[in-house]
RNA sequence: GCGCCCGUAGCUCAGCAGGAUAGAGCACCGGAUUUCUAAUCCGGCGGUCGCAGGUUCGAAUCCUGCCGGGCGCGCCA
């Protein structure tokens, strides 16, 4: 198994020569190592010789020409001579034999049958449903650890074979924090990017080694709870009225601002209406006996599901429309009902209680649907929500907000004082118009943050009205995940990662800094915010619908999947002409070769739409923006999902052609041996040995696109090799197997690579 | 006003532990197929790296200022 890279072994072998002619320790000097900027120059060059040539009061080639003195010895086995050029560079090209004993050493994929490690179809993940909320929020990591049977070993997502590459030795436990959407709500495009990034970035480090727990903060908890509640409420008086439409039917009269007497008109229509409705729903005696429509509903409805996510959502809107028309009512009829119903809520009510675990539930099982689609791998026992940090779970009820609210008094309180001890930051916390505000202050006692006036700016936790705040959740939450949160190895996390849009960076900066202030992040812990840009449409401003909407996150895969279907389509006829074109008989084609069954057509579609939306996503740095195209990311050349599939499905094929032909031999059989005569041979060979680098930079930055453009350089090496080295037709036995097993570690190499970006391959295209 | 992110070829973007002549893809022009999927490959065209200073043997990369775009700056998340 592989620990170093191929520029570890360069940096070690350079470090003690370097260290001689510099007269450091070894560990003091960094050789520079880089890969070769062209590969005329070779495949690394060792830059170190021109900035200490400077602290030696030498030239930078006499300098150069230490080192290689230095260092040859060292590196006879693996490179050939040095070359010194230019100002002083040290062009290094590896043996091929070298490269030959590198990627030989990859072992045959043990785990599994040869047929499947290199690539068998293999359906996405499971559909995993939602099922009782609060039971889930228990133990994230049940017995065995959620961590050691999905992300740890990996086996939930097809990630049996590593290609060589061992774990690191030493793991740590890490919680990502990704996707976060709210519960009524429909996730949409805005719920995209956290949840591919911050699913590749779990698979990464898992990958890696690291023990990953994945959480899900979902929003489930706060004052728009009360406005869905009555949304369901609404839902349930029209149903029993026998009017199920009433609510769409009103709808666009109560949201219509350009007709403001009907909309008046129809807000008293509906006034009214929920007076009778209230009058006949609760009687008014005691111990819920008056309740008689909705309670019974509630019962009925957690049993058969009969109400959607969409009527949900549209009731949702129906009520926020009623709000915004009765504050300029008179007397506001309105005024204060939602806040009341969120605080029946919050004080464990059974009715409001039941309304809102059904409108959790019907969301959590549309977030499991949408992540199976996704092929994400969140679960229902990754989210620890909002609602999570005011009630617990079953087996442990606790409000832990009221806790942290607590220590935070204790810790920070006008008599507790400033600083604490082993921390580098203040705080304070205060009372400010009947809220409860965190002020945070360097050493030196200066402000951290400031408002737009250059005053302080602090942090509120508690709202006047006593309402907490997604800074006490957050706050909560990484108190949770640092001390409660079990791994397979021991309780506490050693790294939080959260996956957000860029414009709550301010936000993070702050809690980061209470927590500090506060303790709970040690210098032992290491936190980070992984930002991202936008995603803007062809107008770039961000993605909307053509009436101005959000983008619902279900209707986008759909249309990917039907774009990708309707792509394969005319591919596959194009083919077809051609072939008629050419008498029928010449070429061997995509239908001549498989007679794709329509069932198979639909998951190759699926795959490739999926997979193109996610890769268009993760190409790019993600700090900026990018623009959503659908025939860029969905186009069959450059630097796309379709391609990088194409190049898995050809080396497939080749494999099918093989079994043919020559039947299917043991490339991994003692006595073949890479020889890499051709450039393309060479090439793609360097290209297979760089994994382990590629990997290791994006574990260690937290940057997908890196191995996105490692994987289409590989594809694009695999395709040139193609081209110019026949596989099955190659000169003699000997080089067949050679390039058979470069076309298997190519193959195995973009299955792990597009397997940790969370894209499934295909086995013909 | 302050803070953060961004500005590289016509378009979309890499490169930014300072390194050689700044790279891809798309588009455009030209070429390659008796051969394992042409959904491919090869060649050409195309750039004052926003502007101006500074540090350095060397700057797209680091520092300062400016210009242009996006975002954020207490009771939303």
């Amino acid at each position: 198994m592989k620990h170093n890279s191929l520029q570890d072994i360069l940096t070690q072998r350079f470090a003690a020569a370097v260290a001689t002619v510099a007269g450091l320790p070894p560990d003091q000097v960094d050789p520079q190592i880089r890969p070769a900027g062209d590969p005329k120059f070779g495949d690394y060059q060792c830059n170190v010789a021109m900035s200490l040539a400077r602290t030696l009061k030498s030239k930078p080639r006499d300098v150069a020409q230490r080192i290689k003195d230095a260092v040859e010895s060292r590196l006879a086995d693996i490179a050939e001579p040095l070359e010194i050029a230019g100002p002083g560079f040290l062009n290094i090209r590896l043996k091929d034999e070298l490269l030959a004993q590198y990627l030989g050493e990859i072992p045959a994929p043990l785990s599994e049958p040869r047929a499947r490690a290199t690539g068998a179809s293999e359906p996405g993940a499971p559909a995993t449903r939602a099922s009782e909320p609060r039971a889930q929020a228990t133990g994230s990591v049940a017995p065995g650890g959620t961590a050691q049977e999905r992300g740890h070993t990996g086996a939930a997502w097809p990630l049996t074979d590593r290609v060589g590459l061992s774990p690191v030795e030493q793991p740590q436990r890490v919680v990502v924090e990704y996707s976060q959407p709210n519960i009524a709500k429909q996730m949409h495009v805005g719920h995209l990017r956290s949840t591919i990034i911050g699913d590749v970035l779990a698979r990464v480090l898992a990958f890696e080694g690291h023990e990953v727990v994945r959480q899900n903060h979902i929003g489930d908890w706060g004052t728009q709870f009360g406005l869905v509640i009555l949304g369901l409420w609404h839902i349930c008086m029209a149903r029993d009225r026998g009017e199920p439409d009433y609510l769409q039917k009103m709808l666009p009269r109560l949201a219509n601002k350009r007709d403001p007497e009907n909309r008046t008109a129809a807000f008293d229509e509906v006034k009214s209406q929920h007076d009778r409705d209230y009058d006949r729903d609760d009687t008014g005696a005691p111990d819920g006996k008056g309740k008689l429509v909705f309670l019974p509903f509630l019962e009925r409805i957690h049993q058969n599901k009969s109400v959607s996510l969409d009527e949900i959502e549209l009731s949702y809107r129906y009520v926020t429309q009623l709000q915004d028309i009765s504050k300029d009512r008179e007397g506001d009829p309105y005024h204060g009902l939602p806040q009341r119903v969120t605080s029946w809520l919050q004080l464990g009510d059974a009715q409001e209680m039941l309304a809102w675990k059904y409108c959790r539930a019907i969301t959590l099982d549309y977030c499991s649907h949408t992540y199976a689609h996704l092929g994400v791998l969140l679960s229902p026992q990754d989210i620890h929500g909002e609602s999570f940090y005011s009630l617990g779970d079953d087996k442990d009820p606790k409000d832990r907000l009221r806790e942290v609210l607590q220590e935070l008094r204790e810790k920070f309180g006008a008599t507790a004082g400033l600083p604490r001890e082993g921390t580098r930051v203040r705080a304070a916390v205060r009372d400010d118009e009947g809220a409860v505000v965190v002020y945070l202050y360097n050493d030196q006692g200066e402000p951290l943050f400031k408002d737009r006036d250059g005053k302080k700016l602090g942090m509120i936790v508690q709202k006047s009205d006593e309402a907490y705040l997604y800074a006490t959740t957050d706050l909560a939450a990484i108190r949770f995940r640092l001390r409660e949160l079990p791994f397979p190895s021991g309780v506490g996390a050693q790294r939080v990662i959260y996956v957000t849009d860029a414009r709550q960076k301010l936000h993070f900066e702050m809690f980061f800094a209470c927590a500090r202030a506060a303790g709970w992040i040690t210098d032992a812990v290491r936190v980070d915010h992984v930002t991202f840009g936008s995603v803007l449409g062809g107008d770039h401003r961000p993605l909307k619908t053509r009436e101005g909407g959000t983008v619902k996150l279900r209707e986008l895969l759909d249309e990917a999947e039907r774009r990708a279907f309707e792509l394969l389509q005319q591919r596959a006829a194009a083919a077809e002409e051609r072939r008629d074109e050419e008498d029928g008989t010449a070429r061997p084609s995509l239908t001549a070769d498989t007679a794709v069954a329509p069932a198979e057509q639909r998951e190759i579609a699926r795959r490739v739409g999926i997979a193109a939306v996610k890769y268009a996503d993760l190409r790019n740095d993600r700090n900026s923006d990018y623009v959503f195209d659908w025939d860029k990311m969905l186009a069959l050349t450059g630097n796309t999902a379709p391609y990088m599939m194409y190049a898995y499905a050809r080396i497939r094929s080749i494999y099918r052609k093989a079994a043919e032909r020559i039947g299917s031999p043991d490339v991994y059989a003692a006595g073949v041996t890479l020889a890499l005569a051709h450039p393309a041979e060479r090439a793609l060979a360097l290209r297979l040995a760089r994994l382990r680098e590629t990997i290791d930079v994006v574990a260690a930055d937290l940057t997908p696109h890196v191995l996105c453009t490692y994987l289409y350089d590989l594809a694009a090496d695999f395709m040139r090799f193609y081209e110019s080295c026949p596989v099955l037709d190659a000169p003699d036995d000997a080089s067949r197997l050679s390039r058979m097993r470069l076309c298997d570690l190519a193959a195995r190499t973009l299955r792990l690579g597009l397997g940790l970006l969370g894209i499934e391959v295909i086995e013909r295209m």
